[in-house]
DNA sequence: AATTATGCTTACGTTTTTGTATGTACTTAC
DNA sequence: GTAAGTACATACAAAAACGTAAGCATAATT
């Protein structure tokens, strides 16, 4: 049984997130990322072409859009289908590792888009709770 | 029933993060940003003081232990009691909501650390596809 | 008396992320 | 002939995130 300390970079099994070092936060950071999610999210319906990614996720740059889509293909999560003609015609869809992935941060999306209103709604109140612990003097 | 239309800013009941200027993007960003997880994770276990977060999260700095957990609060997922002592004296803690958003970071972070040393052994070998398709020139 | 610990804040500078604009090769629609 | 659409890459610049160092009031420890 694989104790705390046994993490990958000390040749365990799993990862742990906690540690400074960890490999797992690079795909934490590629999963999380603002248009990772998105972009995870927009495909868990379906194949998408590039623009009809471009247009399904509000607010992507042609950049960005790029970018995440070649880091969450690099991870295997996506995966890219050329078809060798012009104009370029290229399909983006899920792995089935990146359908795992996905329903994870389906499930945290949809939670926040519930929580969202309630949150909002309160100002940010002061939360803080101060103790009536109070030294002598 | 709400149709995907009726997101919070058309005063329906829930977000669409796929929406460019859906409130929900916040609250995600907050909730996966580098140091939101982390901290969500270690309170998990149970109460901690600020020295004990820092220690316990590998490489944050007191700058960015601090904008997380202030962020966090004013979400309502993490409270904040202040023994009004010296030296300072304050704990931190999930509320009910933090701890309900926190299993599903969880989940995900779980997932992630469990499938980290697959992806990483396969040092990003080409995924894409390329199809057979051609024009007739 | 000097050091360490606590829970922060502030100033500063660097790194990372993101957006904007532009170009490409070619086709279809107008 | 002109405009629009396709799937990007590239250069540049603005914005956001992040780290480092220093400081504060006071108590317990050495």
């Amino acid at each position: 049984m694989p104790s705390l300390s046994e993490t990958i970079q000390s040749g365990g099994l799993k990862g742990n997130l906690l540690a400074t070092q960890c490999p797992s936060r690079q795909i934490l950071k590629d999963v999380t990322s603002r248009w990772g999610v998105l972009v995870l999210i927009a495909l868990q319906t379906g194949t998408l072409r590039f623009a009809e990614l471009r247009r399904t996720v509000g607010g992507v740059s042609d950049r960005m859009l790029s970018q995440t889509l070649q880091t969450l293909e690099k991870d295997g999560f996506v995966s890219r289908f050329v078809y060798d003609v012009v104009p370029p015609h290229v399909e983006y869809s899920l792995t089935p590792m990146g359908r795992e992935v996905t329903e994870l941060v389906r499930a945290l999306a949809d939670w926040i888009e519930e929580a969202t209103p309630g949150i909002m709604s309160k100002t940010a109140p002061a939360q803080t709770v101060e103790a009536a612990v109070t030294t002598s003097g």
